[in-house]
DNA sequence: ACGCAAATACGAACAGTGTTCGTATACGGA
DNA sequence: TCCGTATACGAACACTGTTCGTATTTGCGT
């Protein structure tokens, strides 16, 4: 019997959430797949959470972040958006999984570093740098979310209810996986506008009176 | 004893769920909440995925849709990203719980149908209502789920590994759920203005042609 | 006030789950 | 070849949600 190695085991866990979803991921499922008792599964990974953390980094590994080297922040920050989005899209049931974990996985933490230093580099003041990753990934994750959530059921509910406006703007053959996609873009080029008009703002009274301290909120910027 | 009513089982799975945690929601640790057997819930509730379907009924209830019908879309639907969020920031613990399931609760498709009809009302065309409605809402829930994460844990991490940037970047006594809700405002306001610019220009072309039927793929406006 | 039907409470049981333990086996480097 | 170590194993534990048959209690119509 060939030595069992820790990415066989990640990979056999990633094949069966994409398979069956995130509850069939039980520790004997992916024991029977890759044809070992549960009890020995343990010699590789600690806990089924740390198996699903490594999943995470799987994952996270098809991040594209090469844009943050040769593109504006502002198209580098929504080329990554979108690369976030495709690589949990890839894996719909597994967004579940990861959404709610915290995350313990360091290559995602390095993924982090790489975008904050790009926003700093950018001009973003140091106050609103890592708010402005927070809020891109927010809306990321959260449409990764959207898309996993089956869209004909609110279709359905639609129709059995009462709801005529919501009824008659769904597209009924695009109210799935394709419609929170559409969503998403829509979503992500306004947010990035807006973010584009606030670095102009910033820069232009940071210009004004050296180095800026804004006084105040300064998220009140409607 | 009192006869047990429905509304109590969900205050006690809410409050249960508020002390200790959403995996501290079991059927038997509610069931001793209410001084009952574990059986006894089943009269009042099919299953425990019908209880915290209640509760998430219970916690939209708490967000207000009242702007709608007083204020333009766009301050509307601002304050209604406020208060829903508010919401669920109340109950942070139960975020996890709502984010991943599917959503079979009536009231919550109720919500959708007053926000659809005011975008309609607005002024969008009825290709983008719902995909405004859905792109905003997964802002408010990816930012919820930010809310949830352990923040602390991020800086911790920071510290441990080579992340230079990201350290000097992250305010340490304002990257826990604080940080969070800056982010969210920051990304609201910004997602806001884009949408904003994204209706007028709508709202533009759709006066100088008639009915809009807009060509090609809508959301490639940059 | 009575009786009856329906709602509720109960305890035991079942099939799952993640995890731990002690022990046996097989591998891989010296 | 030999020895230490990593791996494999099976049984067991404490949990989980859910179902069943059977008491008990409630509230309503008479």
């Amino acid at each position: 019997m060939a030595r069992l190695k820790r990415e066989e085991l990640v990979s056999a866990a990633l094949d069966l959430i994409d398979e069956e979803g995130g509850e069939a991921l039980t520790m004997r499922s992916v024991a029977s797949r890759v044809d070992r008792q549960v009890s020995s599964l343990y010699n590789h990974v600690g806990s089924r959470s740390e198996l699903i953390e490594l999943v995470r980094a799987r994952i996270v590994a098809e991040i594209d972040t090469s844009a943050f080297a040769v593109q504006p922040w502002d198209a580098a920050l929504q080329a990554w958006a979108r690369s976030y989005l495709t690589a949990f899209a890839a894996h719909p049931n597994v967004i579940p999984l990861l959404a709610t974990t915290p995350i313990r996985d360091p290559s995602t933490l390095e993924m982090y570093e790489i975008v904050v230093a790009a926003l700093l580099d950018g001009g973003w003041p140091t106050r609103d740098a890592v708010a402005v990753m927070r809020t891109v990934e927010a809306h990321v994750l959260g449409s990764a979310l959207d898309i996993v959530a089956p869209g004909d059921l609110l279709v359905q509910a639609t129709v059995a209810a009462d709801l005529g406006a919501l009824r008659s703007a769904l597209d009924p053959d695009h109210a799935d996986a394709y419609g929170a996609d559409r969503a998403f873009r829509l979503g992500l080029g306004a947010l990035m506008h807006g973010l584009r008009e606030r670095h102009a703002a910033i820069a232009e009274t940071s210009s004004a009176a050296g180095q800026p301290a804004i006084a105040g909120d300064p998220t009140a910027a409607s």
